[in-house]
Order: C-alpha cells, then sequence, then structure tokens
DNA sequence: GACGCGTGGCA
DNA sequence: TTGCCAAGCGT
C-alpha cells in the first residue's frame, strides 16, 4: 500500500501552483523553456545546490550557447567549462547524448520517454524533468525533495533511501499532478522542498500546502520522510585465545558494560590487526604470566550483527603455571562456563571444546 | 540493489 | 571535528 491519507488534489495543486507563481526564484534556466537549457541546468543540478550551478549555468551558456555548439565543442573545455562542479562524468556524459542528438535527432530535445531515457546521463528524474518542463507534459519528475515533500503531505511512510521507493513516488505523482500545469506543479514540488519544506526544520506555518498536509496536522512533520541511514558492514577480525591450564579450567573475560554485547562473558578476544599471528604465543605469556605450551586452531567463526560481522579465528592454547587473572576475567571449569552468560558467537567455539 | 562519483555548506 | 546533506546516474 503506498498511502492511505486523502487530500482535495485540484485544491492542493492550484495552492501549490499559486505558491510557485509567485514565489518561485528568478534563476537563469527559468528565462525559457529551451530545452537544450533545460537539459543542462538539469545535469547540473543533480545533488548540488542552486547557488552553487548558478556561475557554471551562465558560464556554460557563454560558452556553449546551443546544443549544436556543445556537440562541436572539444571535450577538454567542455570539461574546464565544468571545473570544480563536481561528478564529471556528467559533463562528458551529457556532450555524448548531445552528439547523439544531433546524429539522430536532427539537434532537436526528443519529446519521447524512450528516447530521452535511453541519452546517456538521463535517468528517470532528468528524463521527467525535461519532459514536464521544458515540454509541458504531465510526467512524474521525482527527487530527493518530492519524495521529501510527498512522504508529508500524504504521510508516506516509507524509506526514501531505498531505490524502489522512487517509483512509489512517481506512481503517487502521477495520481496528484496537474494535466493543466505540469511544469509549475513538479518545480513547486521542488521549490517548495528547497524553500519551505526543507529537511530539517521545515517552515510548516509558511507553508501554502499546509492545510493540505496530513503529517503537519499529525504532527509528525518532523519525522518525516523516512530515511534508514547507511550503516558499513564493516568486517572486524579476531583472535579469540581459549586459555586451558593443567588443571582443564579456561579463562573467560567480561566484556564492558556499555556498548555490544554488553557485560556478557567471553573467551579474551584481541583485534587481529593489534597483534600478529606469530606474535599470539608471547602475547598470552606477556598478558597472562604463564607458559604456552602448544597452541592449536580450533573452527573459525563467523557472526553478523545488524551492523558488523565479527570474524574470529579461534585458538585453543594450553598453559602451564600460575595464571595471573586480570581483574574483569574469571578462571573456571568447562562446567562452571555453562552459569556464564555467553554471545551466540561464544557459544558456537564453547561447543568445540 | 549497492556502490562510487565531487564539492561546499552546515550544525 | 565529523558527519550529513544537495534537483541522480551508470555500472
Amino acid at each position: 500500500m503506498k498511502y492511505t491519507s486523502t487530500i482535495n488534489i485540484p485544491q492542493f495543486q492550484e495552492d501549490l501552483i499559486t505558491w510557485f507563481e509567485k514565489e518561485q526564484r528568478q534563476l537563469p534556466w527559468r528565462e525559457n523553456q529551451d530545452p537544450y537549457r533545460v537539459w543542462v541546468s538539469e545535469i547540473m543540478l543533480q545533488q548540488t545546490k542552486v547557488d552553487t550551478v548558478i556561475p557554471y549555468f551562465q558560464n556554460f551558456m557563454e560558452h556553449f550557447p546551443t546544443l549544436t555548439a556543445l556537440a562541436e565543442a572539444n571535450e577538454q573545455k567542455v570539461l574546464k567549462a565544468w571545473e570544480g562542479l563536481g561528478y564529471y562524468s556528467r559533463a562528458r556524459n551529457l556532450q555524448t547524448a548531445v552528439k547523439e542528438v544531433v546524429a539522430q535527432y536532427d539537434a532537436k530535445v526528443p519529446n519521447d520517454p524512450k528516447q530521452l531515457a535511453d541519452l546517456k546521463g538521463v535517468g528517470p528524474y532528468t528524463k521527467g524533468a525535461i519532459l514536464s518542463i521544458a515540454f509541458d507534459k504531465a510526467e512524474p519528475a521525482v527527487d530527493g525533495n518530492v519524495m521529501r515533500v510527498l512522504s508529508r503531505i500524504l504521510r508516506i511512510e516509507e524509506d526514501i533511501a531505498k531505490a524502489k521507493t522512487r517509483k512509489t513516488f512517481e506512481s503517487v505523482v502521477r495520481d496528484v499532478i496537474s494535466e493543466e500545469n505540469p511544469s509549475a506543479f513538479n518545480q513547486g514540488l521542488m521549490e517548495l522542498g528547497a524553500l519551505v519544506c526543507t529537511p530539517k526544520k521545515p517552515s510548516c506555518l509558511l507553508c501554502p500546502v499546509q492545510e493540505h498536509c496530513v503529517a503537519f496536522s499529525d504532527g509528525v512533520e518532523q519525522s518525516l520522510p523516512i530515511k534508514k541511514k547507511k550503516i558499513k558492514q564493516s568486517l572486524h577480525t579476531y583472535f579469540v585465545l581459549v586459555v586451558q591450564d593443567d588443571a582443564g579450567n579456561y579463562l573467560l573475560e567480561q566484556r564492558p558494560d556499555q556498548g555490544l554485547l554488553a557485560q556478557l562473558w567471553q573467551f579474551p578476544m584481541v583485534k587481529a590487526d593489534e597483534v600478529d599471528e606469530k606474535h599470539l604465543s608471547a602475547y598470552v605469556q606477556e598478558k597472562f604470566d604463564v607458559n604456552v605450551v602448544e597452541m592449536k586452531d580450533l573452527e573459525p567463526v563467523k557472526h553478523v550483527f545488524s551492523h558488523l560481522t565479527w570474524f574470529l579465528n579461534v585458538k585453543h592454547v594450553t598453559v602451564k603455571g600460575d595464571m595471573t587473572v586480570p581483574g574483569h576475567m574469571e578462571h573456571l571449569s568447562k562446567e562452571e562456563i555453562k552459569q556464564y552468560p555467553l554471545p551466540v558467537s561464544h557459544q558456537n567455539i564453547y561447543k568445540q571444546l
């Protein structure tokens, strides 16, 4: 289910478009509907702020005022005009696409969605932006602003970090877009997202469509949109030291009382990047003041947490001598260990004993 | 579907 | 300081 809320769509369209016509910023690419200029501006605006783009756009148009001029330009000169703007493949792809338009479409930007989509650097958003802004076609142009604004207006609680969520919002836009003025409607959504319905602290009291906004009405506008953070699935590699003395007892350590697996017990662990494997024996002798008699590999254990992965190289270490037991550790028989709470990964080690 | 791609502004 | 973001796209 996309959403369950309902709004007065014609009134929403009118309020949004009226606000956009009155409050829109005067930007160089809004001087006319030239598809080439719209196209260049949309490419430059990808992941880039308006204020950053303005001087680049003006300079670019002076150097390459027409689609044909850009197609015939020296690539190095194009890149020079892009210098500092970032994402340089945008510039190369744009010139590739412009050459394609010259060759295939008589130097006229196509207004066919499929033909546009085949152009290098023109994805779903840019395609919709060109179709609606340059050609007045009622096509969705869903960017981050649109997802944020509509997730609030309709209280759509989907994760906008997921790629496929864009399609959900394209479908939503098809439901609510103004067929009469899709250009102002699409731009109005984006302009509203940039000026009013901002990611942090949206200016709801000034919002021209406040009365349509379900999130505002429900008091949840601050917690939308839902955007789950990408968590690096980092890999943490350890040596696990199953230290057994000549009486058959094992060493267990308690984890810190904050953080991952707080206060649980485990066989002593050392990060693999903190001690070289060939120095493990010396490490054990030094740390526990014992003589290492034998060291044998047990089966390694892999454990996946929600946000990280442990890879545990397990060493069974037989020692001799009176062991120095640090404060956060215990010296326990195999039977006594059963009384202690272990993480699953260390239960899997215990099973090997 | 996840990742790399640039840069500048902001808290 | 460090993360997070800002009109995405290609691979």
